[in-house]
DNA sequence: CCACGGATGCGCT
DNA sequence: GCGCATCCGTGGA
């Protein structure tokens, strides 16, 4: 049971290993006693060094800070009036991360519907802000701790196997630097993946 | 299915 | 003001 849990040794590695690895694994949120879970279907790295899009770039400030921190800590930032969520990475003190961009509903999809105001599952969490609001995630959650079950954290998935050939990369959605870069993971063919769909 | 434009709040110039 | 790791509704193929 609790062996499932993601530990601090996996986000200590570079941010497009753990974005590879994440694909797959279960996200759970326990907020205002209500428990949703999904499947992380797509994924996008933002790196320590060479990345002009990642928040990390500018040297820490208020906004950004808990991306510099230890790794398995929740990054939650706010953007056009909404909030995404990234798992830390790497090492303490340097800035990288994983945005977490899609997930497929599992548990709790009454609670979904009613956050989002929506019924259809594949709007649900279809994308870094719809997911964020299906799990209740802002900036309460920016800096806590993904490695224990507190209020949000992410479990290994025994019922998934990574086949190599439905992993597949592509250039990162929505930023306006560092645009080729392939640098966003994603579950080929997942109905919930973000985005167009010739981008994969 | 895709492209487009407007709305949204915050931090910085 | 403006940019932004976004979303949603509309309109056309």
């Amino acid at each position: 049971m609790s062996s499932n849990l993601l530990n601090p040794s996996f986000y200590k590695r570079t941010a497009k290993e753990v974005a590879r690895s994440l694909i797959g694994t279960i996200l759970v949120s326990r907020i205002a006693g209500l428990r949703v879970s999904g499947m992380v279907v797509e994924t996008e790295a933002y790196l320590a060094t060479r990345d002009a899009a990642s928040h990390g770039t500018q040297g820490p400030n208020r906004k950004n800070r808990s991306m510099f921190g230890p790794a398995g800590r929740a990054y939650v930032y706010p953007i056009h009036a909404r909030y995404c969520f990234n798992a830390v990475t790497g090492i303490e003190g340097i800035a990288s991360a994983v945005l977490i961009r899609a997930v497929e509903p599992i548990d709790g999809i009454k609670v979904m519907q009613q956050r989002r105001q929506r019924e259809s599952l594949k709007l649900l969490t279809s994308g870094p802000a719809r997911l964020c609001e299906a799990f209740a995630l802002n900036r309460q959650q920016d800096g806590i701790s993904l490695t224990t079950r507190r209020t949000t954290w992410l479990e290994q998935n025994p019922a998934f196997t990574a086949d190599p050939k439905s992993l597949r990369a592509t250039r990162r959605i929505g930023v306006t630097s560092a645009k080729n870069l392939k640098l966003r993971f994603v579950l080929r063919g997942n109905l919930f993946v973000s985005g167009p769909r010739y981008l994969g």
